[in-house]
DNA sequence: TTCGTATGACTACAAATGTAATCGAAAGCC
DNA sequence: GGCTTTCGATTACATTTGTAGTCATACGAA
């Protein structure tokens, strides 16, 4: 288990993770907007997550409603130390330091951030 | 251009953001203890590398040194971005917060945070 | 001059990924 | 009870990626 989920196959767990179970036909109409996938790419994708155990099924009648076995939290955290490891040595701060460089930090960014660190210390 | 590059591409830029232009059996040497590729494998990823237009090469006598052409700030940077905006909708203080809740932050880490936030604030 | 050798180029091939069509069965409609 | 629609399952197929073997060739040693 915790095969690595692709690209394509995110944008459908973050559909689950946001509304608890769904059957294919609405995570298709859900998609629909930000995705121009068929609904046979979607039942693939579903597939897929099946097999890698990313998410269960819960036959409903002859429908399947999915439901997502890994914690979008578990997710998130692991694609995070993923890059953190590789790019910036498994330190935070580089990153934030990136960013910092970047320009990419708003007063309230960092306020937020400040407030994050301050609870820490505690 | 700004092809993506792979992971195992990846592990060679490293080798050459950090040791300016190398030849193809020197990259294979520094590699050695972090991978166990052959020799040819290393090739191949340099020619996908040089064909992403990723690496440049310099003939000197019968063998190429290569050298990056992307800077590995502007790939940091942009595959930094890149996660921050697919897990945490663009804004960094989410991701700081998951690596708060992880308890993954020591006290240096955040004291160097904090210092780079100051410097933001001036 | 002849050979062995090192080198980049080309070829190979399985697995993963993106994207989708098709198929068989079940369910509902008339 | 047959016909159509709807599902999930199966199959398809190009591209990317991981991993590596082979080939032509230019060099250098003898």
């Amino acid at each position: 288990m915790a095969e690595r989920i692709s690209d394509a196959e995110h944008a459908v767990m973050e559909v689950l993770w946001d509304h608890a179970p769904l059957d294919a036909q609405s995570i298709y109409d859900r998609l629909a907007d930000s995705q121009s996938w068929t609904l046979a790419t979607v039942k693939t994708l579903l597939s897929r997550l099946v097999a890698k155990d990313a998410l269960a099924t819960e036959a409903q009648g002859r429908k399947f409603f999915y439901r997502p076995v890994i914690e979008r939290t578990a997710y998130v955290a692991g694609e995070s130390r993923r890059l953190v490891d590789r790019l910036f040595g498994g330190r935070l701060s580089p990153l934030v330091a990136q960013f910092a460089d970047a320009e990419t930090l708003s007063p309230e960014d960092i306020a937020e951030i400040e407030a994050l660190l301050q609870e820490l210390k505690k």
